[in-house]
DNA sequence: CGTCAGCTTTGATTCAGATCAACGCGGGCC
DNA sequence: GGCCCGCGTTGATCTGAATCAAAGCTGACG
């Protein structure tokens, strides 16, 4: 039984039936490139969803049916070889835009780490809202380009720096990441599983912890428990990053 | 002293003081998003010029004054740790179009292995292209787009697939490109060396040289000399490439 | 509160690919 | 023609990370 007391329609003020003005991701994501006179059409292309930690919702292969926008939580992007191999080729976190094919399948994975929300535009109204907002168009580009160069640094470390490189340069830029947000550069949570960083670095869930553990007899980091790490020396991990 | 007879201006036709309309790379450009009326505005953007082997048209780090379209020839993109290590990024052919970052300065070094011939797009005078072309903008996410899906196929093969596997994956890639153009599909030259595969593949010259002969041994493939490969088992190879 | 399942750590051993080393070959250049 | 020099191949050895194996730890749940 709802308790709540009738409210008069016609003076809900115009905001409360369009989600995205109160869109905590929206100033980080391509929405931004929206006005906020414009945040109706927005609001009416995009269906706001949830995923559970552990449940996909972009699978490889798929019909590419929509795009989404991740609002909060975290998502690991993932490809698989046929007998079970795994690369992680990202993860995605609030204002992450995912979908961007020209196919018309999914050339990868998405499965929520935590809680994952995130808006799901079909592909024909997005479209169609590209098509009246050039300057989405432009910002999704932006992202794009971003996004290459991201790739072409993964590139460089998977193919050629050792293991105790790869995890200094993925403490650096989980920390790089973690210093928008949160006060703290220094220290921060890993979403993520010893099995995902792996998967993400190309290496094996053993070499992670061992190489984790060397960085900490060092004294280069800290590592209290499995999830928080707080990097001691960002100089010398900046150092072994290379690049 | 010029010997050439002077010729009457205004009879030369049009075509001739627009050399986009004779590109050979425009229909597998993002120039051919630009109709045909408006060739002229996009020759006045774009600077022709030409690569000599070897020679570097893009430095990692140098400031990002200009985009690139290859029209000719195929140019290696690489990045480089401290060291001297380098990871090959990719090969540009005709068609493709480089330095898309919003970032100042290049994130990676173009060399051209054959004499590479390109367009030089000053960023300003693209910018304003792409803004009375919205169709080129649209063409260049795409471009954008399909380039990451590759990025993140080459993300699996550095940081899962054996030796083995990632020559295969080459060499189909490689079949693959040259069936767009070529005749023979099973049949084709490598312009790079085996220094250029064994870092784009993430691996060292020696296991790239053991591997193809392998291969070749298996009766997979043939290499009757250093540049050309004949594809004998193309399903096999399939088989062994994954994914 | 005990148990269980999944994650993490640590240790022993193995192995794919790197490194070190030598040689063949083919094309440019004197 | 003969001499390099850079590229490619092949062989021997080494090693960083994978694999195999076995405990700790932690948090959910009956």
């Amino acid at each position: 039984m709802n308790m709540m007391p009738a409210r008069p329609v016609v003076l809900v003020p115009p905001e409360q039936s369009v989600p995205c003005a109160k869109c905590g991701a929206r100033s980080q994501s391509v929405c931004n490139a929206i006005p906020e006179s414009d945040l109706r059409r927005l609001a009416a292309a995009a269906l706001p969803a949830t995923a559970a930690p552990g449940t996909s919702f972009i699978n490889e292969g798929d019909p590419a049916a929509a795009f989404f926008n991740v609002t909060g939580g975290t998502a690991k992007l993932y490809k698989l070889l046929p007998d079970g191999r795994r690369q992680i080729t990202g993860f995605a976190g609030a204002g992450h835009f995912l979908g961007l094919a020209v196919s018309d399948t999914y050339a990868f994975s998405a499965e929520a780490i935590d809680t994952v929300k995130y808006c799901r535009f079909p592909r024909a109204r997005l479209r169609a809202l590209l098509d009246d907002f050039p300057a989405m168009e432009k910002r999704l580009l932006q992202v794009a380009s971003n996004e290459l160069v991201a790739a072409q640094e993964q590139m460089l470390l998977l193919g050629r720096k050792t293991a105790r490189e790869r995890l200094a340069s993925f403490l650096l830029a989980q920390s790089r990441l973690g210093a928008m947000c949160e006060t703290p550069r220094d220290r921060f949570a890993l979403p993520m599983t010893r099995g995902d960083i792996a998967d993400y670095l190309g290496l094996t869930i053993e070499t992670v912890s061992r190489t984790l553990t060397k960085l900490r007899n060092e004294k280069l980091i800290d590592v209290p428990n499995a999830v928080d790490i707080v990097i001691q020396k960002p100089k010398a991990l900046a150092d072994i990053a290379g690049g």
